[in-house]
DNA sequence: CATTTAGTTCGGTATTTACAGAACTAAACG
DNA sequence: CGTTTAGTTCTGTAAATACCGAACTAAATG
């Protein structure tokens, strides 16, 4: 049904897709994804059209059926792949959902919080402690995390307003 | 030649202490700290007074020597942790040096680069793709992280001020 | 300069994690 | 309603990682 190119990504060979994959995928896997998490995201970014189906992944980076589904429930997971569907047609075509995973950016980016919470624990644990000078510096360090959890917010707005005006 | 109460932190049973300190351990074992990492940051983080020598350390977490040292081996060269001496002992006093671990955390955040150079190669490969909406996406979540390239040094430089005009 | 002290490094082990393969499931198709 | 398709789940294994213990090193000390 797929009636467009139906090579993996524009015309390159296969050989070269395959090399970038493995560079893009190691720069994600830095960014707490396992190694073949990273590739499928990877893949996934560079595939063209953008979306490819369960065996198509499977088959360009040879790994497991198992290997594969539980990479893909882990990036659906975090928002970073979603899949459609075609009517007539019972695969599930898994795509890098782009607004979402820039969605969970944006969270992520939100949660201060928790560094917040935790140096009050510890704050609040020095009490009565006799180490002013020390207890000091985590009072400041505190003080750039609740200054970071009003800011960011702001700049957040910021680029909503930028966004909204450019239509 | 420390006169002052000999206790690893301020007049709480050892035992709470322990359990503080696993409990502080977690949170930072989830920033990418190793359990012994984590377990030895909480500890300087809770400890009173804030430094303690390395068989302290030891002793407290019940670990190896080895152990030890490559946490604080790491913990060091992640910029968290620094130590002290004093005049006419050999020991080192590790302590958390909270204000270069706050520098360390500005510059990491202050990390956006990477992630805008593997978008921009992710763009460039897909340039003769036939995939207008999803290469417009990718450049929508690009921009995204442009805008922090610009937007996180201004905060940094409004929190900069904000302390110079605090003293 | 032999010994103690304060750690480091090296080699091995146990635990965890990533992945494979095969058995299973649920929907759709003939 | 048996079979194919599109995945999932379960069980085992190989590789990576965290940790231990013992051997080592370098500085200070007697």
């Amino acid at each position: 049904m797929n009636n467009q190119n139906p090579d993996t990504t524009a015309n390159n060979s296969i050989r070269d897709i395959k090399q970038r994959v493995e560079e893009i995928g190691i720069f994600y896997e830095q960014t707490t994804l396992t190694p073949m998490e990273a590739r499928v995201f990877a893949l996934l970014l560079l595939a063209d059209p953008p979306e490819m189906d369960f065996f198509a992944i499977q088959d360009f980076l040879q790994a497991s059926k198992s290997t594969i589904s539980n990479a893909l429930k882990r990036l659906m997971n975090e928002g970073r792949v979603d899949y459609i569907t075609k009517p007539g047609d019972r695969k599930r075509y898994f795509r890098v959902s782009v607004l979402r995973w820039l969605e969970q950016i944006q969270e992520s980016f939100a949660s201060v919080g928790p560094f917040v919470s935790t140096l009050n624990k510890v704050i609040d644990l020095r009490k009565d402690t006799n180490s002013p000078e020390f207890n000091r510096e985590l009072l400041y360090i505190k003080d750039y995390f609740l200054f970071l959890k009003e800011e960011l917010p702001r700049i957040q707005a910021k680029w909503n307003e930028r966004k909204r005006s450019a239509d």
